[in-house]
DNA sequence: TGTTGACTCTCCTGTTAGGGGAGAATTTAT
DNA sequence: ATAAATTCTCCCCTAACAGGAGAGTCAACA
């Protein structure tokens, strides 16, 4: 029979984790002095604490080790527990990508005005139009107008609360003048179509966002640069880049101050 | 301006994680409200709250964030944080390693009854004798007369608490008989040393250990497990394994009940 | 004007696996 | 008998929020 300090030495486990692991119930000493409190252990428990021991070192919660303990189903646990390990070393392997890239990019003295950031776009409810347009300017005359078309055929149609549009570019290369867009704005409803404008649900994807501040004639950078991040760090983009305006002329005098997000659908291949 | 559930809403940000932003001062809103609490956040806010979900997405605390934020040594952040990450997929690795061998041995249907452990094994001062002796046996015998020469000689020594003493396997190969042993006992204090019997002190090691229970003439299948163990986790071996004697003769009738901690010196090869 | 319902606030607790320390009681050594 | 070592319980702390309680606030609708 050990008391407590010589059993941690034994064991080479603290007394802190011998007395917690007794009260949460892991592992109990073989005997408690009921006058002073004092915990006796024996080899018995060293045998059971080397086992636990093994498992913690496997990555296992103790949690885990309790439900081991009762005979549960232990290859289930071990599958999951293998997965979330593979799952772990992804992530990880993940954000050592991008700070390498982050690195770089200090090294080679860019401004360091753009960061990626990967967010899980929300479903929405969408009206669209499909149009050519020469240039921005020409666009953003355009919105005003499908606006007006949309209402005057559903009266009561409200835009969805943050209000979000942007346009979708559906030529397969960068274009700066003459492109091939798609209109979407954010609604609460469905409404009924008219001859140009179409409704439709947009799923929640995962997409790559970047923040353009200033005008539109440098959005050019941030495509660079967002499509060289996603090749960077191991993704692949799966659908058309989207630009949500959220800052622009509307309430900005300053074209410096427009603030436009950048937003590319992509997956994570598996390998 | 925007209250913060919108607020929340386009940045993808929860409420509760703004409002702790808020409260550690890493993202103060714009403007809040002095009677009502209300917090108000403008686009300025987003463009910070981008930057710093791209930071905490390469895997910094918010302590590095903040830091960043005061312009502290960047560079030196980074490099640490790569370090740490490269240790994180290490450690998962490592551990998915232990899972899958565990794994195997399930399917195998092995015996659940070795499992390796990694520890420290701390540094101590032992008296040590080297011999041949023929087979376990002999040793046994031995010993308590190593004992009685070493205290004739050192009448005031004290033997180390916990009790360890262990046998260092000083032949190449594995024998079962007629084996180069060297017997050690940890004491307290350095003593005086005798013709045959030398004190030294022993550096504290790192170990895989395995427990066997039962008698000695199967402790082979405990080597076997951990030199397959310590081959198929990515280890080597860095020193000569140590047998410590936890149960045996001396208190255990039974020879079932001996138990015996089997420790391998090993180091992770970086690579 | 009153009344929902939606929104926001602060405050409290809980999460993992123990670590650190205080203060009291007990045991061991001198 | 006294001093030193050991052990006990109890309480607070961690990181980055999540969940929920209870109260106050705001906008819309009847």
């Amino acid at each position: 029979m050990y008391r407590i300090g010589l059993f941690s030495k034994i064991s080479k486990t603290t007394v802190k984790t011998l007395r917690y692991y007794d009260d949460i119930g892991l592992l109990q000493p073989a005997y408690t002095d009921e006058t002073n409190g004092y915990r006796f252990y024996t080899t018995d428990q060293l045998v059971q604490l080397h086992h636990i021991v093994a498992l913690r070192q496997m990555g296992f919660s103790i949690e885990d080790i309790l439900h081991v303990k009762d005979g549960d189903k232990l290859g289930q646990i071990l599958a999951r527990k293998e997965a979330e390990l593979e799952a772990e070393i992804k992530a990880a392997a993940d954000k050592l990508s991008r700070i390498k890239n982050f690195k770089n990019q200090q090294e080679r003295g860019f401004s360091m005005s753009y960061q990626a950031v990967i967010k899980e776009l929300p479903e929405c409810i969408v009206y669209s139009k499909k149009m050519r347009v020469p240039n921005y300017d020409a666009y953003f005359e355009l919105v005003p107008k499908i606006g007006e078309e949309v209402t005057a055929a559903n009266p009561s149609l409200k835009l969805a609360q943050p209000e979000y549009s942007f346009i979708v570019y559906l030529d397969g290369e960068y274009k700066e003048k003459d492109f091939e867009v798609e209109f979407c704005e954010a609604v609460e409803s469905f409404g009924t179509d008219t001859d140009t404008i179409t409704f439709k649900k947009i799923d929640s994807v995962q997409a790559v966002t970047v923040l353009h501040k200033g005008p539109y004639n440098h959005l050019g950078e941030a495509y660079a640069y967002v499509f060289k991040w996603i090749e960077d760090n191991g993704y692949t983009a799966t659908g058309h880049p989207r630009e949500s305006y959220i800052d622009g002329i509307w309430n900005k005098d300053s074209k410096e101050d427009w603030l436009t997000e950048l937003q590319v659908p992509v997956e994570k291949p598996s390998k």
